[in-house]
DNA sequence: GATTTTAAGTCAGTCATGTTGACATATATA
DNA sequence: TATATATGTCAACATGACTGACTTAAAATC
């Protein structure tokens, strides 16, 4: 009855899913629930001296071997000096190595090393956990929602491309 | 065929939203979406010589007048002294006001002053619009599937506290 | 009424993670 | 040969978190 500010459709029809509150809510619940879905790994990490930035540089590296560093830079859309210094880090700790590249040996390619590869597992088998619960209590169908709004929320002119690295579907 | 691990109910029902990769690009859309959606309001607050920090506290102070210090903390889940400077240069920059509690003299009441207001409702109208393409993109049933995720990744043991704050329904 | 707890604020120091700007080196490309 | 690209590095700085210690005022409890 009140505040429906911006939620009649053009056919007059009461969208209610877009009223103000309804906005809100979604903005609120996506603050809650990716700061503790994020907070998860922290402990860990916390024990290595390593932070979620570095989580990050390996969660990627891991996910794709031999990725360049300019790949990573334009996924965590941070500067080269920042990312440098976690890369400095992951390779002081034996976590991840680089080799220079073949076809442009002025790249230098990313991957974990064995120690690296049981840290990132044991990372993502959390997250996962995690996740997977929240998948399994919500449902395929509210799966396939939460993805289709997220999808939504990614700048539109990367969304193809980053979709598209994600992989197949969304 | 492949990569079913933990996947399969235990009626031997493969479960394909719940394969190890469908719960990998879950958790990337979550980074990618979460990350360019916070990302919009970052200029707006840079010409105020405002941070993310600021913009949190403005919201949960806007959507909940006299609120107190305490009630912040605990949403924010920062530390006092982390709080305390963010409300320093709201309240120098006349964004916020407090005053004193009438239950509860100890207590800091907090609310935004008219320009405070202001504010607040510029940068919540930018992130509304943006998560409402999103929304109305994605339809009412992927809303509530979006919804339903994201309530599922709050801690267990705050989120009906949090999910109460946050508005009925979810 | 005295004691303890709570709400808030403050000082000082540290850390993690981001930023700019400038510059160097090696390699690829035009 | 000249230019552009990929990477790395030095230095300085900003933001937003943290811990620890301590104060003040008011409420709650003994």
């Amino acid at each position: 009855m009140t505040d429906l500010k911006s939620a009649e459709g053009r056919h007059g029809v009461a969208l209610l899913y877009l009223r103000e509150d309804e906005l809100r809510r979604g903005i609120e619940l996506l603050f809650f629930g990716y700061r503790d879905f994020i907070a998860e790994s922290d402990g860990e990490l916390e024990t290595l001296g390593l932070g979620r930035a570095h989580h990050r540089a390996l969660h990627f590296i891991g996910r794709k071997p031999d990725l360049s560093v300019n790949e990573l830079l334009v996924i965590l859309k941070i500067t080269k000096q920042s990312l440098g210094r976690v890369l400095k880090d992951l390779s002081a700790r034996g976590l991840v190595e680089q080799k220079q590249g073949r076809r442009d040996r002025r790249q230098r390619l990313l991957r974990l090393t064995e120690e690296g590869n049981v840290l990132h597992t044991r990372l993502l088998t959390g997250q996962r956990a995690r996740i997977a619960r929240a998948f399994r209590d919500a449902g395929p169908e509210a799966v396939a929602g939460f993805r289709k709004v997220l999808a939504g929320l990614i700048s539109e002119d990367e969304r193809s491309r980053v979709l598209a690295m994600i992989g197949q579907g969304s």
